[in-house]
DNA sequence: CACAAACTACACTACACAGTGTAGTTTTTT
DNA sequence: AAAAAACTACACTGTGTAGTGTAGTTTGTG
């Protein structure tokens, strides 16, 4: 729960093999199955040094959680433009969106993250709001749009739930529950031009 | 894995009190997170009365995740009807899915069987079955209003995907994530309507 | 060099849990 | 009443695992 002070400690070329050694096992074995034991040694490292570095099973397992989201802020920043076309910009930001969702990295943690969600709800606040951070430029974009006049949205938060859903439910989902079938970058772009589609379709002003 | 043949015991009283116990367990605990000794002693059982009913863990928790997916098959049907309006009947439907999927045992389930994709996938795929029986008459609803001409509709897979995506992104996700809010009926009853009014300006022949 | 931080090896505690074995008791069926 | 089935109490095995304690070794730095 607490996290204390960072232990800073000068140098310490160990800690990166610890935490690249996690990640590969948190995000293929999952928390519970993933032992510190088998962190070691996939490390190539002490047991203890591990615990030197991090107090327990569940800082070490948030500080991959947190650095993993980091990567969320790489997604690029699609501003509203008054120029171009409605369709062309919401298709950009729906592929960045998908692309973000659908990288390897991202999926796995998705599938630890959610596993994790239901025994450890403390842990829900942080993640939730990464995924929120995805959704961000969605909502200013509809805003935008919408006080622009060329999108006729009520409520723009709902509405990047549906745009989002739209494109979850075909590139997301079903490779995160399947596990099986990667989807590939076709369908992954056809999904993103339907609900582009699909989602003018109702709300642009024409 | 194996299943070998059912025990048939004569009368046992006792195996309902431990279905339910486990099955209160299993959903508020997940799998892991439920000892059999505990689920012999929320079921007022010793626990060698619960393996003389499940040989294993594994066990029970199939026969509990398979008693509740029945309740899935409890989901009305709707039949595509030429004279009946499409919204009011897509509506109906819509309806339907979200009642079954945001019913407090099938969230529950969901979560617990979600978590439990992820480390063993041999439990995928009957799963996924029930879940695909939801979408099932949804399909060949849409199917039906294609070759009536009255539903644009080039994948009806893909249809359904978007239809389901655009509810569950509103009234279904958010619950199991975050866990708390529960998505008020409605919420949940605009959701559905959002979605057909979006779907049939993209997919209504007018 | 000398000092401290980083690290190792390894033993060890403490616990939780799946699953079994057994001897004996209660309940149901015939 | 007698046999069979259902059930209990409880001890017990085995295993996996989080986390600690310690004594000693390596490594970087002033």
């Amino acid at each position: 729960m607490a996290a204390a002070k960072e232990k800073k400690r000068r140098k310490s070329p160990k800690r990166q093999a610890v935490i690249e050694a996690a990640t590969e096992e948190f995000l293929s074995r999952g928390f519970a199955g993933t032992s510190m034991d088998r962190v070691a040694e996939a490390a190539n490292v002490s047991k203890r040094t591990v615990y030197d570095h991090f107090p327990s099973k569940d800082a070490l397992f948030q500080a991959i959680v947190d650095e993993i989201l980091m990567h969320v802020d790489d997604m690029p920043t699609h501003e509203y433009s008054r120029e171009q076309a409605l369709d062309e910009q919401l298709l950009a930001i729906g592929k960045s969106f998908a692309d973000t969702i659908t990288a390897k990295k991202f999926m796995k943690l998705s599938k630890v993250v959610i596993a994790n969600f239901i025994q450890s709800p403390e842990w829900a606040p942080r993640t939730m709001n990464a995924y929120a951070r995805l959704r961000r430029d969605m909502i200013s974009f509809f805003k935008s749009g919408k006080k622009d006049g060329r999108l006729q949205i009520r409520n723009p938060e709902i509405a990047a739930s549906q745009f989002c859903g739209l494109i979850k439910e075909i590139a997301f989902w079903p490779e995160l529950m399947a596990g099986q079938k990667p989807v590939t970058s076709r369908e992954r772009n056809a999904a993103v031009r339907d609900a582009v589609a699909m989602f003018l379709d109702h709300y642009a002003t024409d």
